[in-house]
RNA sequence: GCCGCAGUAGCUCAGCUGGUAGAGCAAUUGCUUCGUAAGCAAUGGGUCGGGGGUUCGAGUCCCUUCUGCGGCACCA
C-alpha cells in the first residue's frame, strides 16, 4: 500500500497510508480533536471526514470553532435533517433539493397539502429529536444503477430527475443518518448532534418552481435560519427586526410620504411630504445634469403603436405595455396607443428633427421620463417595483470613438451623485456581447474596449459578466451598497447600436456622408420612486437635512411664546428652510416625541426664556443635547444646511 | 403569472366551535400653560376589501374577484 504525506497548518508533516480518512487523521493526532472534528480542508477544498484521502496534500481539521466551514455544514445538515423530519412525519412527501443560503438553508418539497405554521413547529420538534439522538452521518459512493433502483423503489421522481442530470460515469455519493438517506455531494457533519439544537429556526414557507422553471411544478419551499449557537441566531433575528423597521412602506406611512391603493396598483400617490423629497431629488439631479452638459427635454407619454412597432417594443415588450385605445372622430377603427414604457424611441424623435452634423455630437438629451410598465402582479413591492415611475433617463448620441470619454464622464457624475446621497460604496459590472446580437464584431470590440478602458482609467474595481450584455450592445451596471449592507442596482450605462438604425437616426459626418450614431442609454438613480425607497431604508427615514420634507419644527412650550414661534417660522421660510410651527396645546415632551418619531431633523423649542432673549433651543434628531443659539444665527445655520450639496 | 397567507375603525391589532363588532394609539371637545420621547377626562368613528351562495341567522362556512404580504418566475 502506497504512502502519502500530509502537511499540517503548523508545518508538521505526517505519513499515512493512502486512502486514510480525515477522521482517522484527526484520531491519530488526538482523540479530543477527533471528537470535535466536523470536516477538513484538503488543499483548500472542503473535505468530509469520512472521505478517503488519495494523495499527499495540505490538511487542516475543522471544528465547530471554524466559522465558515462550520456554518456551511450546520446549514447543509439542517437541510437534510429537515427533509428527514418531514418524511418521518409525512412519508408521502417527495423530497427534492435543499441548498445552503445566506444565514440558513431551504428545502423544496412536493406535497399536496400546504405546510402550516403549526407544521413548522412539528418539523422543528422532530428535527430536535434527530439532533439530540446524535446519530452518526455515514456516506458511501453508489453507482448510478443502484441509486436509480433505490429511488424508484421509494417513489422519488424528483431525485430520479436529478440523477438523470448528473453526467454519465460520475459516481453518486449517498449520505444517511438513522434510516433516512439522500444523495448529496457533501461534505457533511460527523453526527447529527453537531447541529446546535437551539441554533436553528424554521422561518417561512413559500412556493418555488421545480428547478426554477415556471413551466415545471410548483413545490413548497421551507426556509430556515441556522447559526452556531442560540446567541448568533437571536442576534440575526434582531437584525431582521431592525431591517423590518426600516421598511420604506412603513416609514412612508409614518412620515406621511405616499400611499398606494387598489384602484391604481403599482402607481404612487405622493403626499406633500413625499413629494417634497421627490422634488428635492429631481431639482438636485437637474442641476447636476445641466452642469454635466445634458439638455433637458420632455416627450409624450401616449404614443401611437406605429412608433412602438418601428422601435421593436410592440413585438418584444408588448405584454408589459399599457395599451390605450381611442375612438377618433370619423375613424372606422380605434386608434391604438401605448403608454411609453421607455423614453428612448421618443428621444430619437427629438434627435431626428432637423439635420444633425458630427459637430452636434455628443448630444446628451435628458428627461425625467414618466414611464408605465405592466409589471406582473406578484412582482410589485412598495416603491421598489411599481407600474408607473419616472426615470432619470438620458440618451447620449455620439460616435463609437466618443464612447469612452462619455462613459468616464458618466461614471464620475454617478459616483459624485451617489456620494452626495450618502452612498460611498458601489460595484461595477461590465456585461459583454451575448451570442445573439446585432452590430459587427468590430464595433462590439471597440465598445467593450471603451467601457473597460473608461473604468480602468478611473481606477475603479469591476467584474465582467461575459455574454450578459443586451443584444444591442455592451453595458455597465452599477450596484450601490446601503447602510445595512444590502445591494441595489440603480445606475446603468448601455451602448446601443440598434435603436438609432431602426429609428433612422443619422448625422452628417466629416466625410459628408450620413452615419448612424451610437446611442448611450444611461441612468443614475434608475427611477425616482425606487431610489427614494432605497434612500428611506438607507437612512431609516432620517434623511439628511436638505432632503428632509420637514426640516425644522418650531414648538412652543407655553402659549405666550406662540407669536415668537410664528415669527421664527416666517424668517426660516424666508431663508429657504422648510419650517413649521407647532403651537398646539401640548406639553413639550409630547411635541418632541411626535416630531422625533416623525423624523424631523431639527426641533426648536421656544419658551419664555427664548422669547426674552430672542433665541432658540435647538434639538437635533437622535441627540438629547439642547443648544441655545440666537435667532439670527439659527436662520443663517439652517438656511445654509437647507441647500443641496454644492459643486 | 404561480404557491401560500392576509384584508375588521385613520394606524396597530383582538373577535374560540356562526347568533347582528372590541382594545390601544390617533381624531374631536373640555380641563391643564406644563421646559425636551406620550398630562387628564369625555365624545364621535367600522357592517367587517367587492360580489355571490349556504343558513332562521355569517366578520366567522363555501364559491368568485380585487388588493396586499412572503417567496418563486419575470425585470428585452
Amino acid at each position: 500500500m502506497s504512502q502519502i504525506s500530509l502537511t499540517f497548518p503548523d508545518g508538521n508533516i505526517r505519513i499515512y497510508a493512502a486512502g486514510v480518512t480525515a477522521a482517522e487523521v484527526a484520531m491519530s493526532i488526538a482523540p479530543s480533536l477527533a471528537k470535535a472534528a466536523i470536516s477538513a480542508q484538503l488543499d483548500g477544498a472542503h473535505w468530509d471526514l469520512q472521505w478517503p484521502i488519495p494523495q499527499s496534500a495540505k490538511i487542516s481539521i475543522n471544528t465547530l470553532k471554524d466559522e465558515a466551514p462550520a456554518l456551511e455544514l450546520i446549514r447543509h445538515d439542517c437541510a437534510h435533517i429537515m427533509a428527514r423530519a418531514v418524511q418521518e412525519i409525512w412519508p408521502d412527501v417527495k423530497v427534492t433539493i435543499g441548498p445552503v443560503r445566506d444565514y440558513g438553508w431551504f428545502y423544496d418539497f412536493d406535497r399536496a397539502e400546504p405546510f402550516t405554521p403549526e407544521d413548522l413547529g412539528a418539523i422543528e420538534a422532530k428535527m430536535k429529536q434527530i439532533i439530540n439522538a446524535r446519530e452518526p452521518v455515514r456516506t458511501e459512493v453508489w453507482d448510478r444503477a443502484r441509486a436509480i433502483a433505490y429511488y424508484e423503489e421509494r417513489g422519488e421522481p424528483f431525485k430520479l430527475e436529478l440523477i438523470a442530470r448528473i453526467p454519465e460515469g460520475e459516481d453518486l455519493r449517498m449520505y444517511w443518518h438513522g434510516g433516512w438517506q439522500d444523495f448529496c455531494r457533501g461534505p457533511h457533519l460527523a453526527h447529527t448532534g453537531q447541529v446546535p439544537a437551539d441554533g436553528f429556526k424554521l422561518t417561512h414557507v413559500a412556493g418555488a418552481y421545480w428547478l426554477g422553471d415556471a413551466s415545471r411544478p410548483m413545490l413548497q419551499r421551507i426556509y430556515g435560519l441556522a447559526f452556531k449557537n442560540r446567541e448568533d441566531l437571536k442576534a440575526h433575528q434582531l437584525m431582521l427586526e431592525e431591517a423590518a423597521k426600516r421598511d420604506h412602506r412603513k416609514i412612508g406611512r409614518e412620515m406621511e410620504l405616499f400611499h398606494l391603493q387598489e384602484e391604481a396598483p403599482g402607481m404612487v400617490f405622493w403626499h406633500p411630504n413625499g413629494w417634497t423629497i421627490y422634488r428635492q431629488l429631481e431639482d438636485y439631479m437637474r442641476g447636476r445634469q445641466k452642469a454635466a452638459g445634458y439638455r433637458e427635454i420632455r416627450t409624450p407619454q401616449v404614443v401611437d403603436r406605429v412608433l412602438w412597432e418601428k422601435s421593436g417594443h410592440w413585438e418584444a415588450y408588448r405584454e408589459n405595455m399599457f395599451i390605450v385605445e381611442v375612438d377618433e372622430d370619423g375613424a372606422k377603427e380605434k386608434r391604438i396607443n401605448a403608454l411609453k414604457p421607455m423614453n428612448c424611441p421618443c428621444h430619437v424623435q427629438v434627435f431626428n428633427q432637423g439635420l444633425k452634423s458630427y459637430r452636434d455630437l455628443p448630444l446628451r438629451l435628458a428627461e425625467f421620463g414618466s414611464c408605465h410598465r405592466y409589471e406582473s402582479s406578484g412582482s410589485m413591492h412598495g416603491l421598489m417595483r411599481v407600474r408607473g415611475f419616472t426615470q432619470d433617463d438620458a440618451h447620449i448620441f455620439c460616435t463609437v470613438d466618443q464612447i469612452q470619454q462619455e462613459c468616464a464622464d458618466f461614471i464620475e457624475l454617478l459616483s459624485s451623485v451617489y456620494k452626495d446621497l450618502g452612498f460611498t460604496k458601489f460595484d461595477i459590472k461590465l456585461s459583454t456581447r451575448p451570442d445573439v446580437r446585432v452590430g459587427s464584431d468590430e464595433v462590439w470590440d471597440k465598445a467593450e474596449d471603451a467601457l473597460q478602458k473608461a473604468i480602468e482609467r478611473l481606477a475603479l474595481p469591476y467584474t465582467i459578466n461575459p455574454g450578459d450584455g443586451a443584444f444591442y450592445g455592451p453595458k455597465l451596471d452599477f450596484k450601490l451598497t446601503d447602510a445595512i449592507g444590502r445591494e441595489w442596482q440603480c445606475g446603468t450605462f448601455q451602448c446601443d447600436f440598434n435603436t438609432p438604425v431602426r429609428l433612422e437616426a443619422e448625422y452628417v459626418g466629416e466625410d459628408g456622408a450620413k452615419h448612424s450614431p451610437v446611442m448611450l442609454h444611461r441612468a443614475i438613480l434608475g427611477s425616482f420612486e425606487r431610489f427614494i425607497g432605497i434612500l428611506l431604508e438607507n437612512y431609516a427615514g432620517k434623511l439628511p437635512f436638505w432632503l428632509a420634507p420637514r426640516q425644522v419644527v418650531v414648538a412652543s412650550i407655553v402659549s405666550d411664546a406662540d407669536d415668537f414661534v410664528t415669527e421664527i417660522v416666517t424668517e426660516l421660510r424666508r431663508a429657504g428652510v422648510r419650517a413649521e410651527a407647532d403651537t398646539r396645546n401640548e406639553k413639550i415632551n409630547y411635541k418632541v416625541r411626535e416630531h422625533s418619531v416623525g423624523k424631523v431633523p431639527v426641533i426648536l423649542a421656544i419658551g419664555m426664556k427664548e422669547v426674552e432673549e430672542r433665541s432658540v433651543a435647538v434639538r437635533r434628531l437622535g441627540e438629547t443635547r439642547v443648544e441655545t443659539i440666537s435667532l439670527a444665527s439659527a436662520i443663517a445655520t439652517f438656511g445654509l444646511e437647507a441647500l443641496p450639496p454644492q459643486h
